[in-house]
Formats: C-alpha cells, sequence, structure tokens
DNA sequence: GCTTTATTGCAAATAATTTGCATTTCCAAA
DNA sequence: TTTGGAAATGCAAATTATTTGCAATAAAGC
C-alpha cells in the first residue's frame, strides 16, 4: 500500500490540474472538494446539485467538462454500472472494484488480489496485455 | 473448452417465444436468425441493418423492442462495454466473461472457474448474495 | 492592474434508446 | 379459412446522458 491516508485533500486535485497547465477556478474547487470527501459514486447530476449549494452559479457542463479533464489526468475514475448515468470516484487508493447492492444503489468497494492475478494470467493465455479491466458485483443482502 | 454446441437453432428462440405467450412475427424471426447465428456481438444499430437486408421494412424500434423481450426471457445477454452502445449476444453456451481488444473492437469470451468461485467467496464476505456480475478485460494483442 | 488564454454558462446538438399512437399482423377459435 | 382481438410494428416525437459552439468571464503570470 502506498498510500496511508484514506481521502487525500483537495490540494492533491489542486497539484494536478496545477502540474497539467491547468487552471483552478472557483467552481472547480467546489467540485473537488465534494469529490475529495470521497465515500460514495456520485453521477454528474448529484455532483452538479451538491455543487450548486455552494456555487449556485456552477453549471452541468461544468461538472461534465471537469470530469472529463480529471479523468483524462487519472485523478478521477468514471464508473458506467449497469442501466445508469456515469459515476465518478476519486482515486486516491489503491484499485478496487465494485459491489453494487441492487435494492439501494449502495456502491460497496472491494479488492481481491487473487482475481487480479487470475485476470492477468487469463489475459496473457490469450496473448493479451491489460490496459483496463472492471468487476462487478451486483447482489443483494443475504438475509438469512 | 466445456462448449458442446456452437450455435443453437432460432427454433430455441421460437420456442422461448411462444413459450412466454409472445408471437413470432417476420421480422423477429429475421433478428433471431441473425443473432443465432452467434459469433459476433453487434449493437442495435448493427443488427438493425443487417436484418434490414433481408427485411427492408424492418425499424429499429422494433430491434430494440425485440431486444429487450428477450433480454427479459434471458434468451439473450446486453453488453454495454466501456464507451458504446449496448452488444447483444445469443445466450446459449454457459456464462462466459469477456475480453475486448481495444484496437479492433473484437470480443473474446473466455471463462474461469476459479474466478467465479472468487466472486461468490467474497460476495458471501460482504454478506451479499450475487444476482449477475461483469467481469471485463479491456487490453491490445501482444506483440512481444 | 493588464493581458492573454483557459474556462464558463447557456443553448443547441448528438447519441442511444424508449414510447405514443394509428395501423398491421399474428394466431386461436369458430 | 375466415375472423376478431390482442400483440407487434413503423414512424415520429420524446427521453436521457452527454457533448459542443460561442460569446462572455475570469484565472495567473507579468
Amino acid at each position: 500500500m502506498a498510500k496511508g491516508r484514506q481521502n487525500s485533500e483537495t490540494s492533491d486535485f489542486e497539484a494536478v490540474l496545477r502540474g497539467a497547465g491547468l487552471r483552478i477556478t472557483r467552481q472547480r474547487r467546489v467540485i473537488l472538494a465534494i469529490l475529495a470527501e470521497g465515500g460514495d459514486h456520485p453521477d454528474a447530476l448529484a455532483l452538479f446539485r451538491r455543487a450548486a449549494r455552494q456555487d449556485p452559479t456552477i453549471s452541468l457542463s461544468t461538472v461534465y467538462r471537469t470530469m472529463k479533464v480529471l479523468e483524462e489526468k487519472g485523478a478521477i475514475q468514471r464508473h458506467t454500472f449497469e442501466g445508469g448515468p456515469a459515476r465518478f470516484e476519486h482515486v486516491d487508493s489503491q484499485h478496487h472494484d465494485h459491489l453494487i447492492d441492487l435494492d439501494t444503489g449502495a456502491v460497496i468497494e472491494f479488492r481481491s488480489d487473487r482475481i487480479e492475478r487470475l485476470q492477468e494470467e487469463i489475459a496473457k493465455e490469450l496473448g493479451y496485455e491489460i490496459v483496463s479491466h472492471r468487476l462487478e458485483l451486483y447482489g443483494r443482502r443475504r438475509k438469512d
């Protein structure tokens, strides 16, 4: 594990932007702060609504544009779970996969080195090099 | 490899439809025949174009509607790979996952019982019951 | 402070998919 | 084998998620 803290500061994001020669605007700061809190995986609209509470001038386009930039810079990840809009997540911890609660929509993170390794093996056998991958489990709480 | 037949007949589909009290129309027959050939994972538009060659009266809506019905009946699977429209696949063989060639868009099927088992374990640990899941590897051919 | 250029908001455009409705067609029963 | 009623179709318009053009605004280095 390379990172000791569970949720990094907005300044991490700012560093990313600065490093890419991009500007740190008022609206970006607001959006980034929300993402930096972490904890959940909001979609663009949710992000927009939360941001609007802090800065009513913000627009949905800006949210989308900011997500695109941050994704390109590798600072966030975009997930498109089944049958829904894209949802975004701050990338600070190590890679993980997701279990989506079908009843609540909640996203639970997990990680399995064994699965990671198996994936590599499989790709290799097929003559491929993995660029990215996604593993999503959709399920419901077992009430037994 | 655990697959016995490589492509089932259209009549399998017809059985599904009949069994559900649904009608077998000219356009459905055409669409189903295309899917039954198997071999690839066409999206709605591709399906529509191929179908239109055999029956020019067919409409894109009908393709979408047919996909929805068949999906509900469990006769096909809908995949939404990263950044693209949904693609459909005839369900005749056993479950498998997908490796998407990022350069060609080709879809390679694979399956790993070990991964399947690990997924179950993980869900159980988290207190969940898996309803469905998806595992997709995105990669490029290794040219070493 | 001033200037340059990235960024913004807004509205309009796109892409994928769904839906309302009038019309056609399937198919089971007569 | 005709027929009646429900299911399915085609078309166009509606939705949903996201992107884009453009004129106005605002960061940031000087």
